[in-house]
DNA sequence: GGCGACCGTTCCGTTTGCGGAACGATGGCG
DNA sequence: CGCCATCGTTCCGCAAACGGAACGGTCGCC
């Protein structure tokens, strides 16, 4: 279920703003300061916020500002991600591909991004080149995946692992009636010179 | 001008510890930006919010609201916690190993852990042996891993990917100077009991 | 019953993040 | 060469998030 999150710009902004985020986020800070055991004067005191910032961002009705979460999650321990990640972390949908983001590793010349990929069956998904350098590696958990260059395709069944580069048109599909889940790992070298 | 005596810009710090301050979104933001291939204009453009806002969230020089990153990282397709880079779930310490549990999937009959490990430089880990039929798979970010069986280590650099099957003694060990960051999945067939 | 401590919410003045507009810098093009 | 589009930064009025104080409500104790 893809929401749409855009925020219409602010004009004509005739309702109550209750942006799709804030409630979700007030939902799990509550529950967070409970399982704590601490009342939310308390938690305001530690965290040195406001008990109207805290009262405001527990219902949903403020738009908090990334210090105030820092404040408050730091105050009970936990972090930030445990406010925002509740709801569906990053999830990415192609035609016939849904992956979700687990962690982006970002060390200096290269950025690598953990995936955890299902490949339901029915027709492949296409994908387009990336740009030059980049490379993708799959392990497979369950299901036979058929993936890698469009024009030559490898196949890797549960525990096995494949990988390709992926500055060519390459595709996605499940072999057979089971779904594939896999963990994809996207490895993108720094190409901080654009190409004409 | 407004005369600001506590402006962190550019602040050389000594660790790459997690600053709480926007600085490290804010780097970030710009990386992930660019890695899209978008300019400052266009992203602002697309998440529907002004260049002044980007400009100063990529600077660090402002406290972004919730909404703010929501659209942001909505307009990229990345979550928003590819911003906050602080995946601090479950952490596994070994004498060299350090691990941080990512996932666990379980397949039933199988059961997947899936970690990102940082291997420093000095003496290799030795592992014990694992229930039989435990496979570990490494891909390897950065550095260069010497890792398997204890009689028949195996080399990976970046970007490659090595796997052994652990119900034998194994090991790990950074060749070089640099520490090796890597992503390790554990395959436990039959409801493995987790590692204590 | 009266009283004080604490709870969570609401009101209010101040602070600040917000988008739009204007700015100088840069690059493509006739 | 001038012209224009686009880049990222800075200025500015406005809306909103902020902390502090006051509010009604509940509980424990004398």
């Amino acid at each position: 279920m893809v929401h749409d999150s855009r925020v219409s710009s602010r004009a004509a902004s005739a309702r109550p703003a209750l942006e799709p985020g804030a409630e979700g986020v007030g939902v799990r800070l509550r529950r967070l300061r409970e399982q704590a055991g601490i009342s939310l004067s308390e938690l305001a005191r530690r965290a040195n916020v406001g008990k109207a910032t805290l009262s405001g961002l527990e219902n949903g009705t403020r738009n908090p500002t990334l210090e105030t979460l820092w404040s408050v999650t730091a105050a009970l321990g936990v972090p930030i991600t445990a406010l925002l990640a509740g709801g569906q972390t990053g999830v990415v949908r192609g035609t016939a591909v849904e992956a979700t983001l687990l962690q982006v590793f970002d060390d200096g010349p290269v950025t690598y991004e953990l995936y955890r990929m299902v490949v339901p069956p029915g027709p492949a998904q296409a994908s387009p080149a990336h740009h030059t350098g980049v490379t993708e590696h799959v392990t497979v958990f369950s299901g036979v995946l058929q993936a890698g260059p469009a024009d030559a395709p490898l196949l890797a069944g549960p525990g096995e692992h494949i990988s390709w580069t992926s500055d060519v048109p390459h595709r996605y599909a499940a072999v057979g009636d089971e779904p594939v889940h896999a963990s994809l790992l996207i490895r993108y070298p720094r190409a901080a010179s654009p190409q004409p």
